[in-house]
DNA sequence: CTTTAGCACTCCGACTTTCTGAGTGCTAAG
DNA sequence: CTTAGCACTCAGAAAGTCGGAGTGCTAAAG
């Protein structure tokens, strides 16, 4: 059943001001919020209807509402106004986001400690890419006993790794090898890596020193780490806010997030708009029962996906943390030559799983 | 004055059972644990001359005794048994140590966890260069309009980057520049990259595009950032220890430590063993009074000197940490084509500044 | 049927009081 | 110098007290 408007916009006060407050709010406090033209006794009746339809709670009796998880979605998906970024605050990021040429790992750090400042919430990046494929090797011959292995890959990341071996080689050696891996190794994913294609190649370029699997070993470990990653920063700030006075609470949610797969089992969702909310028990790990995550996604070009959000409290400022994410999100697209974000802040669709209920 | 022997085992009693319960130790408890022939009121008798000394504190009367930071001190300096480490430990590290081949910045990430993980407490990696310089610049044209600049450094560092610009350029204006800078710019360090000898460069190669500065801004860059860094792991260690019950207390701490110029200041010690044990109010930050500090320096090659410590609260299992940081520091100096460790763990000096008392 | 004033009731959290016992320092005798 | 004995201290736990914010209900009014 579709709620009255008086009691949306009930609910509404109650999400906000508990999200100020962080203490359940009373029905006089709602009153006053709302500026409603009726009295605090009628405000109690649309209380208990609101508990009753489940969108509200009370720890105790005799306390005040506290919005539950499905209170919060209703918030989120209809009650909340779009909050419009400060020139301060949009001018920040456009800083935060001027780029140009660092690697990509480099911005997302750079750019997860942004979010971080910017909400006060713990921000985590992750990146994923379809497939990876190396665009370009080379090959620098530096002594008999050493050269540079450059890797260009798709999404313009570039790697490199300098080998030091126990035998000696020749600079012809390293530029015809260079060569024949330009060749063959263009354009193909972790998987093509096949014993049978090393073999092939050493047999090819006559190489009996095993150059070639060194080299495609490293092809192999870059392509696969360089599939995606995840990140989180600012940790700590989890620990100024008063559902963590608990250390041990704090601990293991910081715990959760330092592990990265963790982190990309966030990212694996099929349908995924600009900004995603999951609140609460919405999310499938248990260490984040309590706790509400906001991701925005963007492109970062060559099929690879990025994802930046952060996670807080379910008291959490949503259309704040949401609109600031999905500027960063945009912003990151372009950046990174994803040429237009998949839709810019205007359009705002915050998706997220509505099932609890 | 020197301390009697029994007082030393007292006091050495105090300390180690202070470590393993945090609750300030009675005389009954000393007696139980030194197995001394006398009675608890002997000890107590001990225990007031201790506290006259400095070396043991009471929370309030009528409470056990607590080390001082002087007495700490004396514990690591003297009283402290060499804590040998088993042969799970030892092997623990040398697996952790296998890093054949990762650049440098990653080794010190995984061995900071490493250390998180062996000792518990937040891990801090710091490294510095006395002079970082360019060994060898090498440029790679992709296409008319990028080309990847890549960096070999003292150290056997390698860097690169990748280039865009709005311009095109020919392969041999690449190539031409890379044997340029090969032939300027090698050996020099960040200070001597003067306008003049950009300029000089660019008259020398006919560059009119201002390549040459994109080039040596980059160098520029990198050799700046490469002269050190500092990066911390397992900050959320320090919420398991009941010294940091409070959260706002693990907030500062965690704040302080995540600031890598502080971290840098630590490492800023003329004299420097091979361990290095910093108790409370022997740091000079105000973040660290309530904290001791332990590090181990390792050579890295090339003139460059790596820092790894752990950061935990005064009462920390010195022995233990300074055992697991010392080969750790050990076996980062011999992989690090550093040669041999400045002084192996047999040979373990401990210093700190022993001025307080 | 909705709103509202009035009121009894609940119950958290803050505050106070009491109690306990670990641990002390002191004294006086061995 | 050591030690038994003892009075004393004091933090922290446990129990008790209290105020007031906020509730739900009732009954009258709109």
């Amino acid at each position: 059943m579709e709620l009255s408007q008086r009691r949306k916009k009930i609910l509404r006060a109650v999400v906000e001001e508990y999200i100020d407050s962080a203490e359940p709010v009373g029905s006089k406090t709602v009153l006053s919020r709302t500026g409603l033209d009726c009295s605090s006794a009628t405000i109690r009746n649309e209380l208990v209807a609101l508990d009753k339809e489940g969108y509200l709670e009370q720890p105790h009796t005799s306390a005040g509402r506290v919005p539950t998880a499905k209170g919060y979605r209703l918030y989120v998906n209809e009650l909340m106004r779009e909050r419009e970024l400060t020139r301060d605050e949009t001018e920040a990021i456009n800083r935060g986001l001027d780029l140009h040429g660092r690697g990509h790992e480099k911005i997302m750090d750079t750019v997860g400690h942004m979010a971080t400042e910017l909400t006060s919430y713990p921000a985590l990046t992750i990146s994923a890419a379809a497939a990876v494929t190396v665009k370009r090797v080379e090959l620098i011959y530096l002594d008999p006993n050493s050269f540079i292995i450059v890797l260009l890959l798709t999404g313009d990341t570039v790697k490199n790794k300098l080998v030091h071996l126990p035998f000696s080689f020749s600079q012809v050696t390293i530029t015809r090898l260079s060569a024949v891996f330009n060749s063959s190794f263009t354009g193909i994913s972790e998987e093509k890596i096949t014993p049978e294609l090393i073999a092939s190649t050493e047999r090819a370029v006559g190489d009996t020193m095993g150059l070639t699997s060194v080299i495609a070993g490293f092809l192999i470990e870059t392509l696969a780490t360089a599939k995606g990653g995840a990140n989180v920063s600012g940790e700590a700030n989890l620990l100024k806010l008063p559902e963590f006075r608990d250390p041990e609470k704090a601990h293991k949610l910081i715990n959760y997030l330092s592990n990265s797969e963790n982190l990309a089992s966030l990212s694996a969702s099929p349908d995924f708009g600009d900004v995603k909310v999951l609140i609460g028990p919405e999310n499938a790990a248990l260490e984040l029962k309590d706790s509400s995550v906001v991701l925005a996604s963007y492109n970062a070009g060559d099929n690879m996906r990025g994802i930046i959000g952060v996670v807080g409290p379910t008291r959490m400022d949503y259309s704040a943390v949401a609109a600031k994410l999905a500027y960063i999100a945009e912003g990151l697209s372009k950046l990174l030559g994803g040429g237009a974000a998949t839709s810019g802040y205007g359009k705002l669709m915050i998706k997220g799983d509505d099932s609890d209920g």
